[in-house]
DNA sequence: GTAATTATGAGACTTCCG
DNA sequence: CGGAAGTCTCATAATTAC
């Protein structure tokens, strides 16, 4: 039953209005539409390139211009590679004559806007996804490093200027709304800079008001009156000018993946490709108007008991739900983390995956040891079963020796989840003494002091007043995975707990993964984003699905070889594909390893948690952090996914 | 002597419960 | 409404290994 999430029935009903065609909020990206924007954009050419480009330039506004008189030295060092604002900017302060010096100066602005190494990793990821260096470090300082969001928005409204400025040489945007400056997209209360046009139209209705408002920064009334009509009466300015930035944006993305590809340039793959950036904004947009309407009902309650749509032995068992059609496979995509995650996260994550309610599952009602994740996946979930034989699910199952010394009044029959630290020797010192001091029953306060570092730091007794951590090939067992799977080829014991805490829990996620072993009796192909220590893979595996073609993505070469010497150990008959960075894995890359077998059955990703969770003191950015951002990468890579598949599918056809 | 490993101590945010 | 419980952590210093 849905009663445990509340994820609403309105959610899924508004997205059935949105399949079924509403037309003032519908921002699906439909052939239809597509072929209107770029007419609308070819036909109007006065005004699409300038107004946003006057926004971004700001003062140096004559480099947009096609035969402004020193367009042609623009260009220059634009095709050196500096970007058109920077150039335009220096063009104007040294003159077009000495170009020595325009180079000079060029050299000198762009060392001093280079990425300090905190957040060269950012510039680093957004210049993997295809734009260029000096727009990202210029973004990335305009907006700051927190925010991805505006980032990655402002890099696509920005390629979106880019391109048109540098395809359409348009004689009139040299003079069009020359004064205006300041952001495009937030200052829209200073009217009187705009004297020359105020004859166009009188602001006496709301809707004249707009009208009015969008020919003053620049677009041709034909423009806006179409754009209104497109987006309905009740647009606010800030949505209209979104929507005119759309059709820069289907362009810039074309800048993104160049015509070279041959096999699917004549194949809708490449089409639909290219516009993934742009579905990417959209959604984020969408968000953001939701989170506008409805900011109370932007948190995710988790359920409880925390089972998901049932776990094995629980009565409670929902077999049935409606996918969004949008997240219907191929392939089966499966992504997990962090359930406690900050409010919105989830709300987030789910919005960008197709909608698709996350199923919160703790995995103490599969192992001895709790680990509350969400997870989103368009798996079915009927007739799922457990791997055999059941795991223990209790400490003393798990652990018999420790009954031994288990003490009354400590009544935890389950431990906490497991992290990638563990307990200082000090700490576990300092309980022994603490308990040493008293005889036989310790007094309360004692008590509660070692039961609370017991829970904190999953401590299980091992002697008389004696608590000790885990050892790493228990957290292996508890886990799952296969006794020494992380055990030696130059792995340290840290590295072991490290990699062991950011792994899958092997029963709850092969109990999803079961209802796949009817289907593809034959075997899988399988691409597993942050693949970790391959707890995709050994589910699969043990629930005796053969693993055909599988593509790890893995950041850490331990990992990397944990998975790889795991692979040849079970005498796999497939092919294993280790790739390092989830940058390398760009269309190109992903359409050969299609080409090459044939689309995959299923994408597995948990990307990191560490800005999520509740245990980083420091770092508890949300997606925003740094490394927990790389979950749009698994977006984006299942986007890719999915459009080079339908792709290749309708070319076969 | 340098590199790798280990020890140590650093809160915040969310949900649940009474 | 306040307290309790729980959380795939991080940076640095100290120590040990090579």
């Amino acid at each position: 039953m849905l009663r445990s999430f509340s994820w609403p029935i309105l959610q899924v009903k508004k997205m059935v209005d949105n399949n079924s065609g509403g037309e003032a909020d519908n921002f699906d990206w439909d052939t239809e539409d597509d072929l209107e924007i770029d007419n609308y954009a070819i036909s109007a050419p006065s005004g699409l390139s300038t107004p946003c480009g006057e926004a971004v330039l700001g003062s140096a506004e004559a480099g947009s211009s096609g035969n402004s008189p020193n367009s042609k030295i623009i260009d220059h060092f634009v095709g050196m590679g500096f970007s058109r604002e920077m150039v335009a900017k220096v063009v104007e302060e040294k003159g077009e004559e000495n170009s020595d010096l325009i180079l000079e100066a060029l050299l000198e602005y762009s060392a001093s806007t280079l990425p300090s190494s905190s957040n060269s990793k950012l510039i680093d990821h957004f210049v993997g996804m295809g734009f260029s260096e000096e727009m990202v470090v210029k973004v990335v300082q305009e907006n700051g490093e927190g925010n991805t969001d505006s980032i990655l928005e402002t890099l696509l409204t920005y390629s979106a200027l880019e391109t048109t400025a540098s395809v359409q040489q348009n004689p009139d945007s040299g003079n069009c709304s020359s004064d205006y400056e300041g952001s495009l997209l937030n200052d829209f209360s200073d009217f009187d800079s705009f004297s020359e046009s105020e004859e166009i139209m009188s602001p006496s209705s709301e809707e004249g008001r707009k009208l009015l408002h969008l020919t003053k920064m620049g677009y041709s009334e034909a423009e806006a009156s179409v754009v209104m009509e497109r987006c309905g009466p009740d647009s606010t300015i800030e949505e209209l000018t979104d929507f005119i930035c759309a059709a820069q944006i289907a362009k810039a993305a074309d800048a993104l993946f160049p015509l070279e590809d041959k096999p699917f340039s004549n194949g809708s793959s490449h089409k639909k490709r290219r516009n993934w950036g742009y579905d990417l904004l959209l959604r984020k947009k969408k968000l953001k108007l939701e989170k506008r309407f409805d900011e109370d009902d932007d948190a995710v309650h988790l359920p409880n008991p925390m089972i998901g749509f049932g776990v094995p032995n629980e009565p409670d068992q929902i077999t049935n739900r409606v996918l969004p059609e949008a997240a219907l496979g191929p392939p089966y995509f499966y992504y997990e983390n962090v359930a406690l995650a900050p409010k919105g996260v989830w709300t987030t994550i789910s919005r960008f995956l197709y909608d698709v309610e996350p199923e919160f599952v703790d995995s103490k009602f599969f192992c001895a040891a709790a680990r509350k994740r969400g997870y989103v996946h368009n798996l079915p979930i009927d007739n799922r079963f457990p791997l055999l034989p059941f795991p223990p699910r209790t400490i003393h199952e798990a652990f018999p020796l420790t009954r031994k010394w288990w003490p009354s009044w400590d009544t935890r029959t389950k431990l906490n989840c497991l992290q990638t630290c563990i307990a200082s020797a000090r700490l576990t010192d300092k309980i022994r003494k603490a308990l040493e001091d008293s005889d036989g029953e310790p007094p309360l306060g004692i008590q509660k002091f070692v039961l609370e570092q017991c829970r904190k730091w999953n401590l299980v007794w091992v002697g008389r007043n004696k608590v000790a951590p885990l050892e790493p090939d228990e957290v292996e067992m508890l886990l799952g995975f296969p006794r020494n799977h992380t055990r030696g080829g130059g792995i340290s014991r840290t590295d072991r707990y490290k990699s062991l805490g950011n792994s899958f829990q092997i029963d709850t996620v092969a109990y999803h993964f079961s209802v796949l072993k009817d289907k593809f009796p034959g075997g899988i192909n399988l691409l597993s984003l942050f693949s970790g220590i391959g707890g995709a893979e050994v589910a699969l595996h043990q629930l005796g699905i053969p693993l055909k073609n599988v593509v790890a993505v893995e950041i850490a070469e331990l990992n990397r070889n944990i998975l790889r010497s795991w692979w040849e150990q079970t005498n796999q008959r497939g092919t294993l594909t280790d790739i390092q960075d989830v940058q390398e894995l760009n269309g190109d890359r992903l359409e050969q390893l299609i080409k090459n077998f044939g689309g995959f059955d299923l994408v597995v990703g948990g990307s990191p948690c560490n800005n999520l969770t509740g245990s980083n003191r420091y770092h508890r950015d949300g997606l925003e952090g740094k490394d927990s951002a790389l979950f749009f990468d698994f977006c984006r890579i299942l986007d890719l996914v999915k459009c080079i598949m339908n792709g290749t599918k309708s070319m076969i056809i």
